[in-house]
DNA sequence: GTTGGCTGTCAAAGCGCTTTGGAATTCGTT
DNA sequence: AACGAATTCCAAAGCGCTTTGACAGCCAAC
């Protein structure tokens, strides 16, 4: 069923057929009605291949994704996945994904731009001064990226949680419950968010004029493991930190872990604050002991750009460039006043 | 610059130019080469959606990708991912992935497949009786499936490895080193893969009249912790083993520090077998004491599925529908006699 | 009663490629 | 010299959609 046929049947043209279907004004809502029902009854779906050579536009956006071991396959990119797709599929939109080797995104991100597959293009996982910005500019296709790139001037559109601020307001709330010897359990330190989480918490600690040694700062993979060994080595410290702050709710899995295994009492011994990303299977109230954290959805995140996105290609109106997302401080229990 | 422009700078047609570019034998060499050489100079590309509504195929294979925690978001799946993408780059195809919440597979499969952007669908992570290959053959979309689904009639087109032979030999080499108390470190219990390498195990110790009790057998995630986690348990076990089988070098990671941690030595008082992927950051023979594998590469896996999927699509020879691919026996220092 | 502006519809022209069905040229055979 | 077969090329017809430009029909306004 095309949609010649269907116009035939309908004793319609065809031009009118496709107005009706796209919501042209031009169009008596008496004949789209019927034209709607004609699409129920026959189960026309308009051919992809010719809207996509009429229009120019190929419905879809694409992403490198990069399969080092510790980078994309953690559960924070397929939430963060999941939430770009929900909303695509919403706009019948797709994505076009390229595997890459860690050092080849550049190549891969330009081949994918000229392959003519895509309509615009999503990045992700931003380090300081990322190469793939200028690339990208330099591209004319429309794009989008999540994070930002520390040391470049944020002339691109970004979408991006206030992760400096996060920690910054997360550190002083520990500050004010008394504690002073602070670890840091970060993502990788090449990572644009690890940078401003990190420099969140010096700056809090800075104006109380405090610091902080590099042995009390870890930056690992995303994952429960890495978090835990960091956390022992913590606690094995002479002067051990009593306020924690984690970069995932994942890495304080296994911190806490190793906080019982030591013994100590989570809220009274040691005061953790960790970031939330709303992952659905890591709830931070369904912790042995309730973890306060600064929120922020990851999975919300990747809906807003999927829509941010799709709207720059079919050229509605334009979104603002630019958002940062502050992040909620959401006390619970895993914080409590500094032991004496 | 579009065919017709190149032609006419040719001062050929634009159906000898298509002709040579698409390898047809009815055009000159000369011409050809004359013609390879313009596009060359112009960097002309043929328009992808034109090619598409003219030849009726996308040029892309579709997946779906499951967003679950312990599921595809595993080293395993990048490796394979990255074999699919090169081959599919290299005959200018594209994937389309659609993520998706794990109970609703079956329905973004079905979405995926009448979106109109995809020639062909692949799906991994086979389970027993898997409900998407009732769904896939009522298609009329080629498929591939990666692995089998244990109880179902295989009569699909599929690739695997001989996972089950696998296990069988190296259990057998374990059984001639004198071993009889024996460990696996498994996949998620659910997995068709999984499944048989237990049977693989299970048929050579009962050809020896032995038997493997379930605590000896765990079934977990694919990463290093739980491999640690699950190898002290078996290292507390009254009658300990000596022999242990593991699903992956990853899983290996973790065992073989528990192993270490519990002062034993690895290829004396642990002989301990892994299945190799292949995974470029985790060389068997780079482990401390080097191991032991079955081998099997997983990026070249997926490099096949690509092309005998690619291969279908253009309707080229076809390739045998089914193919198991042997593993190799590898053997290295993790494994020598049993203890006495 | 003519003009002008809306409404709702249509025919036809692309979009850029592949492919069919010749046609022109060359070459080997009789 | 003549003829059929290769060889090499071409014009034109799609593929199924969107979009332009035009045109009836209708009503209100002058």
């Amino acid at each position: 069923m095309n949609l010649k046929q269907l116009s035939e049947l309908l004793g319609l043209s065809q031009t009118t057929v496709s107005r009706a279907l796209n919501g042209y004004p031009e169009v008596n809502e008496a004949t789209r009605e019927r034209v709607l029902q004609a699409v129920r009854e026959t189960g026309y779906r308009p051919n992809k291949a010719a809207q996509r050579l009429a229009t120019g536009k190929a419905g879809s956006i694409g992403l490198v994704m990069p399969t080092a071991p510790d980078h994309y396959s953690d559960v924070h990119f397929g939430e963060f996945l999941t939430g770009l797709g929900e909303e695509a599929v919403r706009h019948d939109f797709h994505f076009v994904i390229m595997p890459a080797d860690p050092d080849d995104e550049v190549g891969a991100l330009r081949r994918l731009a000229i392959s003519g597959n895509v309509d615009a293009l999503f990045i992700a996982y931003m380090r300081g001064h990322d190469p793939r910005l200028a690339m990208l500019q330099s591209l004319s296709m429309p794009f989008l990226v999540h994070g930002r790139s520390f040391g470049s001037e944020p002339d691109y559109p970004y979408l991006d949680i206030d992760n400096e601020g996060a920690f910054y307001d997360a550190a002083k709330l520990l500050l004010q419950l008394g504690h002073t010897r602070f670890a840091l359990l970060n993502g990788p330190a090449h990572l644009d968010f690890a940078i401003r989480r990190r420099s969140g918490l010096v700056n809090a600690l800075a104006e109380r004029g405090l610091e902080i040694s590099e042995e009390c700062m870890s930056h690992t993979a995303m994952t429960d493991e890495p978090g835990q060994f960091a956390m022992e080595r913590f606690l094995q410290m002479p002067e051990r930190p009593t306020a924690i702050l984690c970069s995932s709710t994942v890495l304080a899995l296994g911190a806490i872990r190793a906080v019982n295994q030591a013994g100590l009492k989570l809220g009274e011994d040691i005061s953790l604050i960790a970031h939330d990303d709303v992952l659905p299977h890591l709830k931070p109230e369904n912790f042995s002991v309730p973890l306060t954290t600064t929120r922020s959805s990851l999975r919300a995140a990747g809906a807003r750009i999927a829509q941010r996105l799709i709207a720059t290609v079919k050229q509605e109106t334009p979104y603002p460039e630019q958002e940062l997302w502050k992040t909620e401080l959401i006390v619970r229990a895993s914080t409590g006043p500094a032991p004496r």
